[in-house]
DNA sequence: CGGACAACTTAGGAAGTCCCCC
DNA sequence: GGGGGACTTCCTAAGTTGTCCG
C-alpha cells in the first residue's frame, strides 16, 4: 500500500551525485585455496586504472577496436602476471587462449572472418575487478530510444458506444487502443482488470466523453481491434525483401542505441527501448490489472553517464529530467512506473562484462557455500530443538529453503497479487500428514501461490522434529496466519550472512541447482553414450533441476496435437518393423534353403534394416516420454539463472558435445567467459573419493542432502575469493 | 528495529524466427 | 515451398537484497 502510493518523492535529486565513487577500502589480496591449480585474475581486487580509481582516462571514448586483453600493459602488471600466469598453463589446451590473431592465419578465411568478430570480444574475465564497488570509470551512451508519438486512427476507423460511433479525443483514442489490442486476451474477461481499465481510461477523456461513456459494457472495440488485426497480417503478409529492410533498419537503429562504451570498451545494452504505453499485465489476480501505463518522455527519465563523456541528446523539443554521473551503480537511464511506481533501468545486456562478472560470482559464492554446508545444516538441525521460537522458526525455514529451493519470501503490499514464499508461508498453505502412502512419515503438503503466481504443489516427508516444529508452529492459529511469525526475510538473511560471509537466502537456490546438474550429470551419463542420447541426458538433468525449482511453464496450446502426430509415427513404425520382420524371416529360410551368397547378402541387410528400426523406434519412444514429461517444465530459466555455466561447458568438452547443442546464440555470448575458461575436468565442487549422490527419484522437490554428504568440499579449481561488495 | 527504497536478478508469456516435414 | 510446431529472443513483471533513515 504505502510503497505504491503515487506520491513517491523524487527524492532522487537530493543527493544528485549519489553515494559518491569513494574508494571504500582497499581490500587486500583475499586467501585463495593454497592448493588452486589455476587462480584466477578475478580474485584480484585492484581497480584497474589507477590506484585512487579517479582517473577518467579517456575524454570521449570512440568506437575503437576493443582492446583485447591488455593484461601485460597493465600497471599492476606484476600482481596480474601472478594471477594470470597459472590461468595460462592448463587452458592452452583450449586454444582459445592464444590471440585470435595467431590463429587466423592457418584458418580458411571464413573462419577468419569468424575470429576477427571473437576479436572483438572483451575478455574482462582476464582482467581484475574495481575493488572499489566502482562499476566503471567512463560511460558513454545515446540514451534510451523512444517510440515515436501515438498516429491517430485513420478516419474510416471507428468507435461505437452504444451502437453509436464516436470520434474520441486524441488522449481517450489512445488509451482505447490499448484496450482493443488486447480484447481477445483472456484479460479482457476479468472483472478487475475491465474495471481498472474504464476507471483509468475515463481520466484521460474530454468532459463530454466523460459523460457520454459511462458503461464498459456498451463500448464496442471491434472494429479498432480488426483494423490492429489486419496491420499485424499486413505485417506478416510483407515480402521478403520488405521484411528484410524493416530488418537492417532496426539493425541500424540498434547499432546506434543498442550500445554503450563502458571503460574504453564497446558493451551491448540490455533494454535500450522505452517501455510503451499501454495497459499493466500483472500476473496472477493483480489487484492493479488493466491500469493504464503511460507514455514516458525524456523529461521522466534520468540519464547517468560518465562525467566527461558526451552527455546524450534528448529527441529534440525535449529535455532529460536529470543527468547524472554515478559510478557506482550499473544502469544508463531510469525512470518511474506510473502504475506500481517502481523504477525502471535501462541495463547492459547478460553478455557484457558488469553482468557477467557478476553472474561469475555468483557461482562462485555458491560453490564457496558447499564448503560450509554441512556445518550450516548441523546448525539448523541442532536449532530446531532450540528453546527460542525464533530460532527454531529460523532453523526450520532454513531447512525448507535447503531442501526445497523455496525462495526467501518477502511481505506484500494489499496492493500486489497474493503471493508467497518461505518466510511468508501461511498456515493455509500447509497441511501435515502422519503418513502417506508412496512418500512416507511426517509429511508436510505445501500448496501455495509463489512468484507470479506460479502454484507451489509438494509433499514432503521431513524429518520427525522438523514435523513436531510444524505442528508447534500452526497450533492456535487461523488459515490467514503466518506459519513463521517471528520470522522474516531480514532476520533470515542476517543471520545467513553471518554463517557465510554474502550468504544470503538465494544462494540455495544457485548451489542446490548447480549441484544437482553436476550429480545428475555424474551419475547419468554414458561413456558410450550416443549424441543424443547425451542430449537427452543433459535435458534430464536439466529437469531435474527446473523440478527443484519449481519452474514451470504453461503446457503448449499445440501439445495435444503433436502428441498424437508422434503416437501416430511410433504406430506406424511399429507397423513397418513387424513387416521387416516378417522380411527378415523369409529371408531366414531363404537362407537356409538356398545357402547362397546373394541369399546371405540378403538376409543381412534385412537384419540390419530392423536393427535399425528397431532403434529408430526406441528412440521416438524417449521423445515421446521426454515430451511428455516436459511439457509443463520450463527449462530455459534454470539454464540462464542457476546452473554455473561452467558444468555444462566442462561436459560438454569431455563427452565432444558441441556447445551449440546446449546454449543458444545468445546463451553462449552470455557465458563466453565461462566457455573460455571451464576445461573438461572442471567440477562444481571437488570431491575426494566418492561422492555420494543425493536420491532424487521422487523428484518432487528434492531430498535434502542431510543425510548424504558427500566426501569433502575441497576447491582446487577456482580459487577466487568471491569477495563481493562487502 | 521497521519501513521505504534503490538496484539488481529471476521469471513466464508473447512475439518472432527457424526449420522440418508434408 | 509453405504451414505449423519448436525454439529463441524480447519484454517487462515480480522477485531478492542491502542500505538508509527516523
Amino acid at each position: 500500500m504505502s510503497k505504491t502510493s503515487s506520491s513517491k518523492t523524487p527524492q532522487t535529486n537530493g543527493k544528485s551525485d549519489s553515494k559518491k565513487p569513494s574508494v571504500k577500502k582497499e581490500k587486500t589480496e583475499s586467501t585463495p585455496s593454497t592448493k588452486n591449480i589455476k587462480s584466477e585474475p578475478k580474485s584480484q581486487s585492484t581497480p584497474q586504472s589507477t590506484k585512487n580509481g579517479h582517473s577518467n582516462k579517456l575524454k570521449t571514448p570512440k568506437n575503437e577496436p576493443i582492446v583485447k586483453t591488455d593484461a601485460k600493459t597493465d600497471s599492476k602488471k606484476k600482481v596480474k602476471e601472478e594471477a594470470n600466469t597459472p590461468v595460462k598453463q592448463e587452458p592452452t589446451k583450449n586454444g582459445k587462449k592464444r590471440s585470435a590473431a595467431d590463429l587466423s592465419q592457418t584458418e580458411s578465411p571464413k573462419k577468419r572472418k569468424k575470429k576477427e568478430e571473437e576479436e572483438e570480444v572483451w575478455r574482462w574475465w582476464e582482467e581484475k575487478k574495481y575493488a572499489d564497488g566502482r562499476k566503471w570509470t567512463t560511460l558513454e551512451h545515446k540514451g534510451p530510444l523512444f517510440e515515436p508519438g501515438y498516429v491517430p486512427l485513420p478516419d474510416d476507423i471507428h468507435f461505437f458506444y452504444n451502437g453509436q460511433r464516436v470520434k474520441l479525443s486524441v488522449e481517450a483514442e489512445e488509451v482505447m487502443t490499448f484496450y482493443a489490442k488486447m480484447l481477445d486476451h483472456e484479460y479482457t474477461q476479468k472483472d478487475v482488470f475491465n474495471t481498472n481499465f474504464f476507471n483509468d481510461w475515463r481520466k484521460f477523456m474530454k468532459e463530454s466523453e466523460r459523460t457520454l461513456i459511462k458503461d464498459l459494457k456498451k463500448c464496442d472495440f471491434t472494429k479498432v481491434a480488426e483494423y490492429f488485426k489486419q496491420k499485424t497480417e499486413e505485417r506478416k503478409a510483407m515480402s521478403k525483401e520488405e521484411k528484410k529492410k524493416l530488418k537492417e533498419e532496426a539493425a541500424e537503429v540498434k547499432k546506434l542505441y543498442g550500445f554503450c562504451i563502458w571503460d574504453r570498451h564497446k558493451q551491448p545494452i540490455g533494454n535500450y527501448k522505452i517501455e510503451p504505453p499501454g495497459l499493466f499485465r500483472g500476473r496472477g489476480e493483480h489487484p492493479k490489472m488493466g491500469m493504464v501505463k503511460k507514455r514516458i518522455n525524456p523529461e521522466d527519465v534520468i540519464i547517468n553517464c560518465g562525467k566527461d563523456s558526451q552527455v546524450p541528446e534528448p529527441p529534440a523539443g525535449h529535455k532529460w529530467k536529470e543527468v547524472r554521473h554515478d559510478n557506482m551503480v550499473a544502469w544508463l537511464a531510469s525512470w518511474t512506473e506510473n502504475v506500481q511506481g517502481n523504477t525502471k533501468y535501462v541495463m547492459l545486456n547478460a553478455a557484457s562484462r558488469v553482468k557477467g562478472e557478476r553472474d561469475w560470482q555468483k557461482y562462485e559464492k555458491a560453490r564457496k557455500l558447499h564448503r560450509c554446508i554441512d556445518k550450516i545444516r548441523n546448525n539448523y538441525m541442532e536449532d530446531w530443538k532450540s528453546k527460542e521460537m525464533k530460532v527454531r522458526q529460523r532453523a526450520v525455514a532454513i531447512y525448507f529453503i535447503d531442501k526445497l529451493a523455496l525462495r526467501a519470501g518477502n511481505e506484500k503490499d494489499e496492493d500486489e497479487a497474493d503471493t508467497v514464499g518461505c518466510c511468508s508461508l501461511r498456515i493455509e498453505h500447509v497441511k501435515l500428514h502422519k503418513d502417506v502412502e508412496g512418500v512416507g512419515e511426517h509429511v508436510v503438503e505445501f500448496d501455495f501461490l509463489g512468484k507470479d503466481s506460479i502454484r507451489y504443489q509438494n509433499k514432503v516427508a521431513v524429518e520427525k522434529q522438523v514435523y513436531k516444529n510444524l505442528v508447534l508452529f500452526m497450533e492456535n492459529k487461523n488459515p490467514e496466519d503466518e506459519l513463521f511469525d517471528r520470522l522474516n526475510t531480514t532476520i533470515l538473511n542476517s543471520y545467513l550472512n553471518e554463517c557465510m560471509d554474502g550468504l544470503s537466502a538465494k544462494v540455495f537456490r544457485t548451489y542446490n541447482a548447480s549441484r544437482t546438474l553436476q550429480e545428475q550429470l555424474d551419475q547419468m551419463t554414458k561413456k558410450k553414450d550416443s549424441a543424443n542420447d547425451l542430449i537427452l541426458t543433459y535435458n534430464r538433468a536439466n529437469r531435474a533441476v527446473a523440478i527443484l525449482c519449481n519452474h514451470q511453464r504453461a503446457v503448449p496450446k499445440t501439445f495435444a496435437k503433436s502428441m498424437e502426430n508422434m503416437q501416430k509415427k511410433i504406430q506406424d513404425k511399429k507397423d513397418v518393423i513387424a513387416e521387416a520382420e516378417s522380411e527378415l524371416k523369409k529371408a531366414k529360410t531363404d537362407l537356409k534353403n538356398l545357402k547362397s551368397v546373394a541369399a546371405k547378402k540378403k538376409y543381412e541387410t534385412a537384419e540390419n534394416k530392423l536393427k535399425k528400426l528397431v532403434e529408430s523406434l526406441k528412440k521416438l519412444e524417449i521423445q515421446v516420454t521426454d515430451k511428455e514429461e516436459n511439457k509443463d517444465i520450463a527449462l530455459g530459466t534454470s539454464k540462464l539463472n542457476y546452473l554455473d555455466p561452467r558444468i555444462s561447458i566442462a561436459w560438454c568438452k569431455k563427452h565432444n558435445v558441441p556447445i551449440e547443442k546446449i546454449y543458444s546464440k545468445t546463451q553462449r555470448d552470455k557465458f563466453r567467459w565461462a566457455i573460455d575458461m571451464a576445461t573438461a575436468e572442471y567440477h562444481f565442487y571437488n570431491y575426494e573419493g566418492e561422492i555420494v549422490l543425493r536420491d532424487l527419484s521422487h523428484l518432487d522437490g528434492m531430498d535434502g542432502g542431510n543425510t548424504t554428504q558427500e566426501g569433502d568440499p575441497d576447491e582446487t579449481q577456482e580459487p577466487d575469493d568471491d569477495e563481493d561488495e562487502d
